[in-house]
DNA sequence: ACCGTAACACTAACGGTTATGGTTTAGAAA
DNA sequence: TTTCTAAACCATAACCGTTAGTGTTACGGT
């Protein structure tokens, strides 16, 4: 972003491009599972072997875009502001990425995934990923540290609210439902309730 | 059960047998990538084709036993004594599902699964589906009912944590300490707090 | 004894993915 | 400039999970 980029860089990145480009438009004018590699790679005018090692799979030609999801999840923790609630904070950002996926404008990709069982898949263990680093981001936050198995649960329970909000019927109301046992969940979570302290 | 059966259901049932102790030899004794499906079919000496009718994929060979987990949970709602409340219900069973699974002598096959990114996923996505019914069963509960929202992600957050539990280091301290976040979040979901009440 | 069909077999293919080995070309070094 | 290196790309063929197509056997009911 700083250095101009030599040509071999944009050339790479213009390749990437347009078999990304290529690849999503095959797919929505005729089904995921109806486009096959060879299809992709042969309108895109490049090698099968070229594909692959831009994209580690078919699935993640889809996916292309949500490598900025983790980003975005991290840095809702670690670049909040000042004294800023964690819990609100995480609020805000699964609100926008859930706005964001249920858009008219990206209705038919999103129908296209949950129709194929595959691309559901792959989303799932995506997830599962950024729920670690968003973990890890919570773990490293300064004050009070709860337990690593906390914060991984709150983690969870974070991407559970996304991936939950984004098919129902009214997501950002759902969110927001969501968030209040989110909420008093850290509470619990936070203060180590229960060792040794209220024994019940 | 009570019927006898007919030799066909025997035979039949005696040939999955043969494919999954087959499968599960050979898998932990040359890891589950060194192992190829026409390797297991010629092995308990059945087509592939045989082999495919009785298991729906190479990951279901290894998660054959694992169908039961789904019921088990449901049961674990409905079937509770009268009066019971929902959540210490659900830490007793999946306690005892954690402990089943972190016992020594399943050590060697979930360190197997842990290793294989493709065993991996389908674990995950078979847990979703778990979560599905277990937030039916929840949601049928008879009492007070909250959202369909909430009882999926009390049922999320369940089966979260299950999956964060056997890997902790000590997997019944973080069972106990997760639902008591679960705990938490089942109340203020169960109670609809905010829905105009305590607007904050 | 006979028939319908459930269970199984064999072959061949399909589609995602990878290994192999070769060609071009950007960009640094001489 | 010329030369060299390595990155990007290409073409081919194979591997492996999975499925379709097409029988063949033998159980269980009539």
């Amino acid at each position: 972003m700083t250095v101009p980029p030599g040509r071999r860089e944009r050339k790479k990145a213009a390749t990437r491009q347009k078999i990304a480009d290529t690849a999503l438009r095959l797919f929505l004018e005729r089904g995921y599972d109806a486009v096959g590699i060879r299809d992709v790679a042969a309108e895109a005018d490049v090698a099968v072997t070229t594909l692959f090692s831009h994209f580690a799979s078919k699935e993640a030609l889809v996916f292309e875009l949500d490598e900025d999801f983790e980003q975005r999840l991290t840095q809702a923790v670690t670049g909040r502001a000042p004294h800023e609630p964690l819990i609100p904070a995480l609020r805000r950002e699964i609100q926008a990425l859930v706005r964001h996926c249920t858009a008219d404008s990206a209705a038919p990709l999103w129908r296209m995934i949950d129709a194929s069982p595959a691309l559901r898949k792959y989303e799932e263990s995506m997830r599962l990923r950024h729920a670690e680093s968003l973990a890890t981001a919570i773990a490293a936050d300064p004050g009070p540290s709860p337990t690593t198995t906390v914060c991984r649960a709150i983690a969870r329970f974070v991407i559970d609210a996304y991936s939950l909000a984004r098919e129902e019927a009214e997501p950002e109301a759902a969110v927001d439902e969501i968030f209040r046992m989110i909420e008093a969940a850290w509470e619990v979570g936070r203060s180590g309730a229960g060792r040794a302290v209220t024994g019940r």
